[in-house]
RNA sequence: GCACCGUUCGUCUAGCGGUUAGGACCCCGCCCUUUCACGGCGGUAACACGGGUUCGAGUCCCGUACGGUGUACCA
């Protein structure tokens, strides 16, 4: 049978960093199997729909190499892959339940849940759904059931849970998994409005979907029993199921907004290469098992494996991951670079400047810098005519070296940038005739010329400036 | 509280009974470079604790501690 997993996210929001690692360990997955990769919007809950967030998160996804087989955006012969297109799937199957025993219908209000949790939580037992004790079927008797929805009375469908047996499967990342029936909850299935939970949603549309191994956050590990306990109540055989550990802030608590960024857009924005992200990312809670670690997506599609993803959360590392990013500027086609870099240049209101120019200066600075963007700011000296602002005091120790004022003086006449031989031996030939030696020339012409005490190669640099703008700046500071 | 899951350098991790416990990020030192960076070389730093099992345990078992997740008519 073919591999078919799904990814699921439910339009409330952003693509948050670790749905993105949960959709890329699908994809890998499936991919690697030769499978299909299925977008499904979970979109039960309308009370937390956002406009355009699905249109985003696919956008992302897509950004960061992450494609999909089937879906809303591209269809497919299992659809709709939206849930909110599928309600009245759910329905009958809910009804279907109704009708084996596996569920049944319960009454309470709000105000009678709150109720019973309170009870519970004072006399210190778990917070549960009291089957025996409730306004439902059980306790109210089929006639009076009965009567109730003919008087169209508000009610749910609960899961009718074994209370006496173990519920057991087998994670293919954490093992065997067993839990007593009489810890799981008498799970909502169809809520009050008619909209299903997302258990019933999720176990309904994975089995029509024939989709075959659920890969999905650890979070979900605790309800994952009540999903078996459907699948068996439905007469199915469950998927496999594969539990990724969580991504986490440094305080080792699921991550989250409050302790940096967490949204994919927000690694976009900060200039985060996709592939660098990617690769990262993949890398928290998996490894290769070899001390490899730049992977494509397409070598980690080979390589990627379930029974070699972690157990235990990652901390999310910004300081690897701007290593990283670092890493794959550096490794970069420089062309390409450059015409990623263009727009940021005129946004910043520098002159046009030649592609070859830019991907010339990209190729002297990268390794100085961890994003694309810093460029822009680092190589400020070669895109602008005018240079940033000298400090005073600099400024003054400058102009106090007469040596190095006589040297600027005589290059604005002299200067050679045909060869790197030729600059030194033009500085040269003014130094001597200064009677000081030009290795000492170096640091503070580059702070004549650039107004920056740190750089590339002068030499490079230089060229990269032209001769004109070098005489200028040379003039300005000697004359 | 209860349930489930987890625990190797600060962080990401290798390890699947016998290792000087390896790699990467970070940090430090040296070299290269009259700058910075890259690069090269080297260094600091870890098996949560306690019991077993075994000739031998980071590796297997059981506890404890700590942490995380879940505990909704949210996903």
């Amino acid at each position: 049978m073919s591999v078919r997993v799904r990814f699921a996210p439910s339009p409330t929001g952003f693509l948050h960093i670790g749905s993105l690692r949960t959709a890329l360990y699908n994809y890998l997955f499936a991919k690697h199997h030769g499978g299909q990769v299925i977008l499904r919007i979970e979109d039960t809950d309308r009370t937390r729909f956002v406009q355009g967030a699905m249109e985003e998160q696919i956008a992302m996804l897509e950004w960061a190499g992450v494609t999909f087989d089937e879906g809303p955006h591209v269809g497919g012969s299992y659809g709709p892959y939206i849930q909110s297109e599928r309600f009245d799937l759910y329905r009958e199957h809910a009804q279907a339940l109704l009708a084996n025993g596996t569920a049944y219908y319960a009454f309470d209000t709000a105000e009678e849940l709150d109720a019973m949790r309170a009870r519970q939580q004072a006399a210190g037992i778990a917070p549960r759904y009291d089957r025996s004790a409730m306004r439902n079927q059980y306790t109210l008797g089929d006639q009076e059931t009965a009567r109730l929805l003919a008087d169209g009375a508000h009610h749910v469908i609960r899961l009718a849970v074994p209370l006496t047996r173990d519920v057991r499967y087998t994670d293919l990342v954490r093992g065997d998994v067993v839990v007593q029936g009489r810890e799981i909850d008498d799970q909502i299935l169809l809520k009050s409005d008619g909209f299903p939970t997302y258990h019933l949603a999720n176990v309904v549309d994975d089995h029509l979907m024939a989709i075959t191994h659920v890969i999905r956050a650890e979070e979900w590990l605790p309800s994952t029993p009540k999903h078996v306990l459907l699948y068996e109540a439905f007469g199915w055989t469950p998927p496999e199921f594969a539990h990724v550990p969580l991504l986490l802030n440094a305080d080792r608590s699921k991550m989250s907004k409050r302790h940096g960024d967490v949204m994919v857009s927000d690694f976009r924005k900060r200039g985060y290469m996709p592939e660098a992200l990617v690769n990262y990312v993949a890398l928290c809670g998996w490894n290769p098992g070899t001390t490899e670690e730049f992977f494509t997506i397409g070598e980690l599609t080979e390589r990627f494996a379930l029974d070699r993803v972690h157990k235990a959360g990652a901390v999310f590392d910004y300081r690897k991951l701007e290593w990283m990013n670092a890493e794959y500027l550096r490794k970069a086609d420089a062309a390409l670079l450059a015409e990623q870099l263009l727009p940021v240049l005129s946004e910043r209101g520098y002159p046009f400047i030649d592609l070859d120019t830019v991907a010339a200066t990209i190729t002297l600075l990268r390794e100085r810098v961890h994003f694309l963007a810093d460029i822009a700011d680092f190589g400020d000296y070669i895109f602008g005519d005018t240079l940033a602002a000298l400090d005073a005091d600099v400024e003054a120790s400058l102009r106090a070296n007469d040596a190095l004022v006589q040297v600027c003086k005589g290059l604005v006449g002299t200067l050679d940038l045909s060869s790197s031989e030729a600059f030194k031996a033009s500085v040269e030939q003014h130094a001597v005739a200064a009677g000081v030696k030009p290795g000492s020339l170096m640091k503070p012409l580059r702070m004549v010329l650039t107004h920056r005490d740190v750089g590339a190669d002068l030499y490079t640099t230089l060229a990269l400036i032209g001769k004109e703008r070098c005489i200028a700046r040379l003039a300005s500071f000697a004359g």
